[in-house]
DNA sequence: ACACAGTTGCAATAGATTTGCGGATGCAAT
DNA sequence: ATTGCATCCGCAAATCTATTGCAACTGTGT
């Protein structure tokens, strides 16, 4: 019963194999995924797609899981860290993605202008870069 | 025949009406739109959608328009202007959006350590802030 | 073990994109 | 203005991602 099932548990959900083995699945993923993704780690029995996408739903809800959104087709996932939260690199031409802590990350003074002129109270914020990876540099891919 | 056709002549194709509307939508519009949006917009005859699709495809690769990637389930479009870009918030709750420029985003230094840490030469960034509107907030609507 | 609320698999839907194809259109060279 | 060719466009069908209804099943507190 990893700090998983406590989460959970705390929040009054029942903890079943499906939430514990997605929370497992993100938090050791350096890369956000993909409900596919997700899946296609579970140990078998594969559970269906819709389990997935409910309880990505409902950990998404509680904090537990945050929705990523890089200009693909399908959103993906990562496991909320507290606090802490991470920036990603996505290469243009093969889409490849890293990702590094936001260490220092202050954008209080944005969130603050954005308190006043919109009235906003922002939460959270999500920043992401696009670009050319060196394989693919090196290639000379266009996209 | 404003500077939208003189763009596409310029990068070699056929200015059509789809296109110059396309631009001259995205242009006027303070938001990011759906394709759905752009062809509601559309004054009649609306074209198919996958034309829009198809126009949208192009020019997004001729770097005239932009995808922005909110956490929704169809992407958004913008028109690109040059270097400017907008950043945005979003409400969590009822799903407003509001833009507003980037003046004086100053990302060059992370722009820098992904360069050194990763290999990747960054063209471009999304930054999107979440959080909450006036009007939920008051509501007390929780998402 | 019991009772209930909350879950799950499965099948059916919904909504967003994409693709194949034949007819129409933009554009450069007559 | 006409012609030729590359590129579009509309239409229908196909893909994909995500959501929903329903009946059977599991997690939890008693």
């Amino acid at each position: 019963m990893g700090r998983h099932s406590e989460a959970l548990r705390r929040l009054g959900r029942p903890v079943t194999r499906g939430r514990e083995e997605i929370l497992r699945i993100l938090e050791e993923s350096p890369l956000p995924l993909s409900s596919r993704d997700l899946r296609e780690r579970f140990p078998d029995p594969k559970p269906d797609a819709a389990t997935v996408y409910r309880n990505l739903a409902l950990l998404s809800s509680l904090g537990l899981v945050r929705t990523v959104a890089l200009h693909e087709r399908s959103r993906r996932y990562e496991a909320a860290e507290g606090e802490n939260h991470r920036h990603r690199v996505v290469c243009r031409s093969c889409g490849r993605i890293e990702a590094f802590p936001a260490r220092k990350c202050d954008l209080s003074r944005v969130e603050e202008d954005i308190r006043r002129r919109f009235g906003f109270t922002v939460t959270d914020h999500s920043l992401e870069f696009f670009g050319d990876c060196p394989e693919c540099r090196r290639k000379g891919n266009k996209g």
